[in-house]
DNA sequence: GCGAACAAAATTGTTGACAATCTTGTCTGG
DNA sequence: CCAGACAAGATTGTCAACAATTTTGTTCGC
């Protein structure tokens, strides 16, 4: 179960602590590579040093901060070499995801993800490649949770997060949101459909064009 | 990286809790569901509550025990749905790693690889269980290995961490070595051809025997 | 006898100080 | 001028004590 990141609600210290760094990192606040110093931090949003200790452990397991023994943390850095392997692992788990939503979806959910399609298809056609990268990031979201496969969400919500980075840079690019539009579509006309075959290889299709993408 | 649990060398007493309370899990000391104190443990591993929080924390990460606020930590129980939900996982991810395994394996790899299938058509022919379920784990560890995806192999360690009970239960069934035995031979024969799409396959198959046998 | 309020025990969460380790800059000898 | 030893500073790792929280057992009123 990972780490909702709500800070303001009363939260314990470490879990204040966590969420903030995490969202610091997340939104990019943190610059790349950027040293992580316990007391800086601990000082920078109010707590102790053994929760600031506590939620860089935690990050460290995530896979978003790197830590060496006696000298330190820093955010991690993503290469793209690691950007492709990440993205083939969310590659099969997705396609997984998708075949098991595709076998349980009810009629309700299936109105969700046509209205998420339109909604994406306006996006695109209006030039709004921001307001598209969310969409498409909820309709990825969507069917994660249709999939009902918790272990296989929370393997991807980790993988994700790891990401941040490069998404940004692929969302800019020109000519990419109407590509990845298609595929999209296709991907929620093989869950409409009911099909898990289809689906996993829509899903695989999608994924493996945005690889590609990864490797300008 | 997971951390390698190697007690004895000159370890700091975090990684040294931590990898005592690991072995101690996995092998099954610790009873499923039994409360873990702090300060016992840290009485028991001669080191300080500090560390053994530590070690609690990466231990929740990785999915093998459970803590909420304030109440303690315990170690995790996996049901027989967790069980099969996690086995799903593998199975698209040593999907994946045998692909890629194919497409990459030395002629020396092969033949080690031919090598340790010769050994489990003898342990099972000698009716030996426990040796065969040594030899199957090395088996895909080595897959895992000659894949090259280290995202892949990172996830696949912390999801084989939490099979452990269920892994024993499997191997002792009569009759349970000599199908999987075959499937294995099948993995083997198609990565020696260096087939990918085979591969992948053969192990979708295996995973897929593996979950029906979990739903006894 | 039963339920709620209350008190005591056990356990986790937090804090500040101290020790161990690594990095960096300086100095000495060649 | 350079290599290596050495000392100073910075940073993480560890520790023991204290605070907050939850659980459990007990008592009181009905």
């Amino acid at each position: 179960m990972p780490n909702q990141a709500r800070p303001g609600t009363g939260e314990q210290a470490k879990q204040l602590a966590l969420g903030q760094l995490r969202e610091a990192i997340l939104r990019g606040d943190m610059a790349p590579a950027q040293r992580l110093v316990e007391n800086e931090l601990a000082e920078q949003f109010g707590v102790t040093r053994a929760s600031i200790r506590a939620a860089l452990i935690e990050l460290e397991s995530q896979g978003l901060v790197e830590r060496i023994r006696n000298r330190g943390s820093r955010v991690r850095v993503v290469t793209v070499e690691e950007a492709v392997a990440i993205t083939e692992c969310r590659l099969v788990l997705e396609g997984l995801c998708a075949a098991k939503a595709a076998a349980a979806v009810t009629d309700a959910q299936v109105t969700e993800l046509k209205d998420l399609g339109t909604s994406m298809r306006k996006a695109v056609a209006d030039g709004e490649p921001l307001t598209y990268s969310d969409l498409n990031h909820e309709l990825h979201a969507r069917i994660r949770e249709f999939s009902g496969q918790l272990t296989a969400v929370e393997l991807l919500e980790r993988l994700n997060a790891q990401l941040v980075r490069h998404r940004f840079q692929l969302a800019l690019r020109p000519g990419r949101p109407q590509q990845s539009l298609s595929e999209h579509l296709a991907m929620i006309e093989a869950i409409a459909a009911r099909d898990p075959q289809a689906a996993e290889a829509a899903v695989r299709a999608h994924l493996t064009s945005v690889i590609e993408a990864l490797r300008d």
